[in-house]
DNA sequence: TGGAAACTTGAAACCGGTTTCAGTATGATG
DNA sequence: CATCATACTGAAACCGGTTTCAAGTTTCCA
């Protein structure tokens, strides 16, 4: 029992007209006479006509559809973003396809070879790690986003928050309740995102006037383990330890939490602690974290218009984003050991 | 300057030999003599020929795509069976398209509809919220896998995680520590793992001659704040207090230690907690939360060779999958209120 | 050695749409 | 009323592959 699908032939034929006209009501409306096009649509709702996607991609050239390649789905970040570029497209006649991309070293390379194999009209890159060379080379001509990565000077279009300035925020945040032994545990290098942030902490420390001792900058590679490793290092050894400490993402925050936890520090009261991403589990930490969270809704709704842009042959600039500090329970002015911890921590600013 | 694309064409005259004939090449190798083959492949290659997936898909019928819906990527379990997808599909020929729902009500059944737009020749549900029958109308005829979803007494073939079975596991665990007083948060109940896991504490309880009362369940929707509302209820009124909670995911296990918490309750010194999913998160929460896995890769993997076996005609049955308990600091023998506190967790107050 | 069976192969039809092109009808203009 | 621009419309070409069908070769066996 093969489907009995319908065709544009069918179509045409019971409605009495050609299959260029039925194709001109799907597509152009207004070249078509009107009772010739209500005739039309009303063959197609009885018969519930769809027509063939590949038949007409291949006719006209365009798939109608763009493709999302991201590395690491499942993590919020990506979650919300991806939701905003599901809502910006919606109404525009293009649809999403998402790559598969998580599985090895050349695994967004590979996914992104898979999408353009559909014949995707337009490719957006969600974080990852490609460089902007093997990228080029694969997507040829194709127009392309990248959202959420900083491609150093890579002449494409890109969106990304504003990770240096993020960190800077996140730091003067510590600075603010007063402390200035504030320690960083920092995300792979590998990553300009992470890089950034290193930067933007230092340079909020350097315009407090803050020398940084070199140990205070733990090489982190943005998971949890890298935060307990820090906490070991950190509060090990003979070294003061810091009393704020500043995570390149949450998860390593959610890492250094629990290292504290092990020593018995209390955060805030002997340890504040800000991470970076604003994960949904953040807010249900024990205390509940204080994040700078980027602007993932927007990035995503935008990075939609962009490609749409694109591939109607406008021309788009790169753009930045800036992130919002969440003040949660986790980071609280710096007191004295003897004064009594803070209540709910209706934190300063 | 419009892609100059390499078609079959090009390949056949470039070889010396007919389109039918380089198609044979590329599909039914052995049909061909072996001089010509080689002639065909080392044009192939010269002239980096990629064959238009549209033109192949409308041709054959066959668009060698499989599509995997998911309502909430962006959860750890989730994104494990996915890979367990990719990996099982590596090699077959076929490879998947994601579908985007995670918007509204029906997102689900309008990813469905994208995909199967898209000639998806087989599809995966993970999760989610679909019932049997809308989901058998808009698929019509096409094979179908759900994973790890109870479907109830849908015809179809599913691939679940016994839910009964391991809320069995969690709450046995709880018993043979000891614990008598435990309660469970419930997850949706629209979800039929709500439902199942419910049963599995119930019938353990049972089991352990243990009488519920009504309040020991309360109403949960699988997010955090119901972990924390059912703290609330539980230690807020007069009622005496549980020794030992089982929630129905890890999430709603994180609200109720962050309520633990608030109320500068210890775990597991003053309550006992147990989660289901394990959560990459779940091992770095303070302390780190007893959990049980569900085996996502091995779901993933399963799932994409029974949908393989359903688009080849074989035809196959629904399969259950154990979870494993993965044992760790949040959960300890019940010990009178005057015994010293465990060690490793003063907890954070 | 003759003939059937098994391989190879290319021409052409086909998949289901879009788009070009030419023809007809209509309305406006002179 | 003749002329011309404009609006619709259908036939047919086309997108780039796969697959059928029949013809030409080989191979195998009596």
């Amino acid at each position: 029992m093969p489907r009995p699908r319908v065709t544009i032939g069918d179509i045409a034929r019971h409605a009495g007209v050609s299959k260029a006209t039925v194709s001109r009501v799907l597509n152009n409306p207004s070249m078509v006479t009107e009772s010739k096009r209500k005739a039309v649509l009303s063959v197609v709702g009885e018969m519930r006509f769809e027509p063939n996607r590949s038949a007409r991609t291949l006719a006209s050239g365009r798939s109608m559809t763009v493709g999302i390649v991201t590395q690491n789905i499942g993590t919020s970040f990506y979650d919300d973003v991806i939701r905003g570029i599901i809502r910006g497209l919606r109404g525009t006649g293009y649809s999403p396809i998402f790559g598969d991309g998580l599985y090895e070293q050349d695994a967004e390379l590979t996914a992104i070879r898979t999408l353009i194999d559909r014949q995707i009209d337009g490719l957006i890159v969600l974080g990852g790690g490609v460089d902007g060379e093997p990228l080029d080379a694969v997507v040829g001509d194709r127009p392309v986003v990248v959202v959420a990565r900083d491609m150093g000077d890579w002449k494409g279009v890109t969106l990304t928050a504003d990770n240096f300035e993020m960190a800077r925020t996140a730091t003067r945040h510590l600075i603010e309740l007063g402390h200035r032994r504030i320690f960083h545990v920092a995300g792979n290098p590998v990553h300009q995102d992470g890089v950034r942030r290193a930067e933007g902490y230092r340079v909020a420390m350097g315009e407090a006037g803050i020398d940084i001792e070199s140990h205070w900058i733990y090489p982190g590679d943005f998971y949890g383990e890298s935060g307990l490793e820090a906490v070991e290092r950190w509060f090990g050894g003979d070294d003061v330890p810091p009393t704020a400490i500043f995570a390149a993402n949450d998860l390593t925050a959610y890492g250094v939490r629990l290292g504290l936890y092990r020593r018995n520090l209390r955060v805030p009261d002997d340890v504040s602690l800000v991470g970076v991403d604003d994960k949904i589990e953040s807010r249900l930490q024990c205390p509940p974290l204080t994040s700078v969270r980027q602007p993932a809704a927007e990035m995503g709704s935008e990075a939609s218009s962009t490609i749409i842009q694109l591939m109607t042959d406008r021309d788009v600039r790169s753009a930045t984003f800036d992130g919002r500090i969440q003040i949660r329970q986790s980071t609280a002015p710096l007191c004295s050991p003897s004064a009594p911890p803070t209540p709910v921590d209706i934190a300063s600013q």
